[in-house]
DNA sequence: GTCAAATTAGTGAGCATATACTCACTATAA
DNA sequence: TTATAGTGAGTATATGCTCACTAATTTGAC
């Protein structure tokens, strides 16, 4: 008996019916949150599925983001930033022309297979978070574009139009890649590797 | 003076500042929706915005469609049977192996110049329409998959996995595409068409 | 080592707001 | 006269985020 004080903000046994407090919540929204971002876009992913879904609390996300479209271009960034990256270092890393796009593609397929989540949601959220109109050096398709010019100045591959041999060798990846996320592929990016180093030779050294 | 019975419902003098009435009012929302979903996408783009881009009350879309989701399905799912259906019969339409791409490259091209706004908003949408494991059979992709099967059992190209070819195929053109919407890749997608198909050809005999 | 104070991290009910959609009304066309 | 198409204020609801509170962990004085 003796209900003595529930007064005022009266919380009904904070013990009954409470979720036990998560430890780490961190990388499990982060987890939740990709794994929603890549079933269900970015806006359509509620902060509520997303903690849910990570077993956390709502207020959590808050205490790690400032909110959640700033969840969705740190998980971006951080992936294209490294991405950009390791290709970039792979193609250095090679001796002959062939080794080196062998190097920059197995890079790409490398990030793919190890965390294909989060390598899925970067590829299926390119159009949300890449401006239009702004270019960095650092980023994928323009580090392409300049290692192509390179190529072309030390006459290593024909002239032609940069821009265009740089889509279109991304293309021969990045279409894979949507189509593994699709379920129109199966099997480990990596398989492809000998596949992708022929397919973009054979476009970098068209006349 | 005499207020005499602004009872009830009362308009302020419907004459006043109200909207000339629109008339055709489903293209200009169908051209202010395609241009809003491109730039904001179909979430961001509100119908309060889209009425308001197309000189339209909100009202008038729901005359038309019966939301804001189906009317962007609508509009994605016309583009997407064109364009299977035109690549199809462009390929058919050939002679030679070298003909029949050239032809299917030139539809999806031809798509793309036409009607550039209603096309970037197809290959920006993708992977908000196209569900995952579904498949029909006259989309772009399978369609793609079924040519490149038949060529191999003609022995008119080496035998190989006919889903990785047509990725890489396609990804030709559509990351050509994802760059010229970004701006990184100027004037029309009908002067790459002798690129494009060299480059297709060369993805297809490779052994 | 121990313990209290301070800091950090997690909770979830509640709030403010945005937005898809409705509906009674009206202008225009048939 | 009837049918069709457009209007826009209003509504119901969903959702991002706040905040007062609390559990856990670290710090540091003794």
């Amino acid at each position: 008996m003796s209900k003595l004080r529930e007064s005022e903000t009266m919380v009904a046994d904070p013990n009954s019916s409470r979720r036990p407090r998560a430890r780490n919540a961190r990388p499990k929204i982060e987890r939740a949150a990709l794994k929603l971002f890549v079933t269900k876009s970015v806006e359509a992913a509620t902060t509520r599925e997303i903690a849910e879904e990570a077993g956390v609390s709502e207020g959590a996300l808050y205490r790690h983001y400032p909110g959640k479209d700033d969840l969705a271009l740190s998980l971006f960034m951080e992936t294209h930033n490294r991405l950009g990256r390791m290709m970039f270092d792979g193609f250095m890393a090679g001796d002959s022309l062939e080794d080196r796009i062998r190097r920059a593609v197995s890079a790409y397929c490398q990030l793919a297979d190890e965390d294909w989540l989060l390598f899925s949601f970067h590829l299926l959220s390119m159009n949300k978070f890449l401006p239009h109109d702004v270019r960095r050096d650092d980023d994928p398709v323009t580090l392409t574009e300049n290692l192509i010019k390179g190529l072309m100045s030390s006459g290593q591959i024909p002239q032609g139009d940069p821009e265009l041999l740089a889509a279109m060798s991304l293309g021969v990846m990045t279409q894979a890649g949507q189509n593994k996320a699709y379920n129109r592929l199966p099997g480990p990016m990596m398989q492809h590797v000998p596949s992708f180093t022929r397919a973009i030779l054979a476009i970098l050294k068209q006349k």
